[in-house]
DNA sequence: AGTATTAATCGTAATATTGCAATAAACAAA
DNA sequence: TTTGTTTATTGCAATATTACGATTAATACT
């Protein structure tokens, strides 16, 4: 069929999904290591810095805009990327509260 | 095409990269979750707490569990699965590095 | 206006993921 | 051995993701 109904599982089980699904390629992780090395990098530098054609890093930047964790400003022709400090932190919440998650009860079998 | 090759990327990006991509399914975060709230599940519990069929589970299951981050003992027919606290502790490490990246270069253009 | 530059979008092929019915495998109990 | 229970595996259809050539859009510069 495909993908399960995002109705089955609470909002921050989605939420934290759709984080998780963006840093789920090396890409994106690398543009965005890029972007805190230097925060304002124009697309065809990132292009440049990875190895991947224009239309692809475009791709990329946009699932990256679209949730918040860039933000772009054009100059020109050009347009220079930066993070969105205030998202990230805010994601950076959620992904932590997972990520620190403790054992609350715990059975002797493994 | 399809997928770009790793050798494209750092190790450090591609782990961060296959970390996330298990995290990024909704399902996964909930049996992670339940996991953390009862360390000793079984596979049948799992599939009764969350709404999805038993091999879409098990198949789930298995990918946590390629990565190291579940652990699985039989039990005569049954399977408890836990959560590798070692693994996951040096998981966390890897993510947090990631999540915690600080502006190290600020251009002004957005 | 015409040309150059940069980035976004479109279209599409290749590949990956997801979900589940059907089945198999492994074990326990009768 | 037969039956029941539990989980893993197989096979496959539906969908999603990724990558990039071709094109378009937008602006800058002659």
């Amino acid at each position: 069929m495909g993908l399960a109904k995002s109705e089955m599982f609470t909002d921050e089980q989605n939420e934290i999904a759709l984080f998780a699904k963006v840093f789920g390629h090396p890409a994106r992780v690398a543009i965005l290591q890029q972007l805190f090395k230097i925060d304002g990098c124009y697309c065809g530098d990132l292009v440049n810095e990875i190895g991947l054609a224009q239309p692809t890093i475009s791709q990329h930047l946009k699932e990256l805009k679209h949730l918040g964790l860039i933000k772009g400003n054009v100059e020109g022709t050009s347009v220079c990327y930066c993070i969105n400090t205030e998202n990230w932190s805010k994601m950076k919440a959620t992904m932590l509260q997972f990520l620190n998650q403790d054992i609350s009860e715990k059975r002797d079998c493994c």
